[in-house]
DNA sequence: GATGAATGAGGATTCATTCAT
DNA sequence: AATGAATGAATCCTCATTCAT
């Protein structure tokens, strides 16, 4: 049971610094903030995470192993290049959608210097799933000849702009669009 | 002359305020920091700026403007729908890639609480011309009859992403591979 | 066996002490650093003391304790005042030039605020059978007849201070120059 | 005036500083005590000392250059051995008994891990002069061939050792007594 | 007795902002 | 207008001590 109590006070710390650091952004949250926020004294950070930056390194690399999992939860390696595609796509867009907090959090700090290089390059080495699925696609002559790169781009960040969008209330991001915007995109780099 | 003087000044600590929040981020730089760059006084600061936030915005705002500038530079009305597209297009791309402190700080404060609503619809407002371009293209049936949004995410989104690469290294942006993600973008929207 | 296990933990809490507050000062030794160096769990330093002036505390009568019990071991009664003083001195000479982790303590914290007034007094109590010593030679005729502090200070304070400097390293105390000392030291009190 | 003022300030936040810390220790000695003690408001500390560390080694050898100051000043060249001897000793002993707080602050920080190396070279290289004493006492043949060590401390020890007791009221250092003290420790170098 | 997680007061330091010159 | 010394509120972090297990 202490076990499980250290648990729960580091994801009392990890979810309480996601809301306030999303909302406020990371100067305006002190530590002592958090601390109210998670219930816990301002100390108590301290024997989870060795200060403010390894706070935010730790829940940045956290928000990405969630959202890896998610994505790629229920994913069937039977499927064609086309439909894994498409599967991993849009469970990418409903989490982004149903988690702000955590797809905010992620943009803020992406290009931050707040999260060390290691950090950064943990967090881009979980795509490498996605990134064989483009290798697939490139083989079996579905997908065009591009680098990894620009398939990404033309895949992913029109539909993530599009989200960002409907966050902050100035788009509504539909079911209807969001298939719309998946055929536009992956025709662009489908053969 | 003085009304010469105070536009210098002003821009001098402009020009500090981009140089070292774009280097070092927004905590990072003290307002002192700023002044020894622009090599005023830290109080001379206040004399130009209410406080740090209202020249953080200031110069967001700045940075907009001399984006539109320069895309709209040269611009000429006489063009068809997709070579004003293009002209744009490149226009955008060249600006963020040859002034990419210019870029690294709208990235930075695009979405962030120190920029303030106002100054946000400000920003926004200039895109305008821009969006005069889709309505005359979807009018002319020369693109798909998708809203600004969708049409801005397909058009924009995939090179900002890329040139974000480039200028952190990961990714050599050339001139045939812009002209290819041009090509792929325009294929995407248009009819 | 439920004593000896007692005492055998105070020990390792005093030694762990003794050896972070001589190498690294009063203020860079947390308890916690205390805790870990002896073996044993942050609390139960508070099973042995109090809190940790008394911990200080206790540690500097421990070490006067040490002193005392090394420079008087072996001491015969019969010896004459100059032997009996000779004797003493070397005593006190090799306790201080073999013990530097003792020796530093006590110079640290024989003027410090930490130590309280009790302590001292009680630290100065065991210089009673050395200031008898000299109550004798006194009556003896053998040396001056100068107050206690004073005879103390000639003979004792020179080595002191040269101990010091050999246990810094800035000068090389050898046997031949400790007795050269002991006959200058001698020299000015003896009658 | 800019410049006086700013001399008038530093000094205000050493000697407050020479005050708390002689009487409470470095530890319970905050910065913000001292600010008040000095009156000037917590930052302004920042303006003249790097930080706590700094502010106390500039502290100390302002220490030392005042008692060096002292302690040569109305010094005659023409003197004899003896009488330059007597007459520096003399200064020494006077400058410490008068000076009560800058004499407890060097004890207290002449070894102690706060001072760093370099202050304390600095610190030493101004016993020079008495160094040069020494030799031209030896060559004189006036004091004993013995080295600068030895010497000194057998020359100064004894009276530093009851100038401290003198100061914690353990012991009444008469004019009389110091007399006697100077002439104990100087027949014990001279020849 | 022993543990070590949790506490929260306290301290060094920074920095946006002011204001006397 | 320009300066930059002075301010003091705010923040991160440490650590002596407690207490539930």
């Amino acid at each position: 049971m202490a076990r499980e109590s250290d648990k729960e006070k580091r994801d009392l710390i990890l979810n309480a610094t996601l809301k306030l650091i999303t909302t406020n952004g990371f100067d305006a949250t002190p530590m002592s903030a958090i601390a109210t926020e998670a219930g816990v004294a301002a100390g108590t950070i301290y024997l989870y995470f060795k200060n403010k930056e390894e706070l935010i390194n730790e829940l940045y690399l956290e928000m990405k192993v969630r959202m890896m999992n998610s994505v790629t939860s229920g994913y069937d390696v039977t499927l064609s290049v086309e439909n894994s595609m498409e599967f991993i796509w849009k469970n990418y867009v409903h989490h982004i959608m149903t988690k702000p907090l955590e797809f905010r959090f992620c943009e803020l700090f992406t290009n931050s210097p707040h999260i060390n290089r290691i950090t950064k390059e943990e967090g881009t080495r979980m795509l490498q799933p996605v990134k064989e699925l483009f290798e697939k696609g490139r083989k079996e002559k579905i997908i065009k000849n591009l680098p990894d790169e620009i398939v990404t781009a033309q895949l992913f960040s029109p539909i993530h702009n599009l989200v960002k969008l409907h966050l902050s209330e100035q788009f509504n991001l539909t079911e209807k669009v969001i298939n719309t915007v998946f055929k536009l995109c992956w025709e662009s780099i489908k053969k």
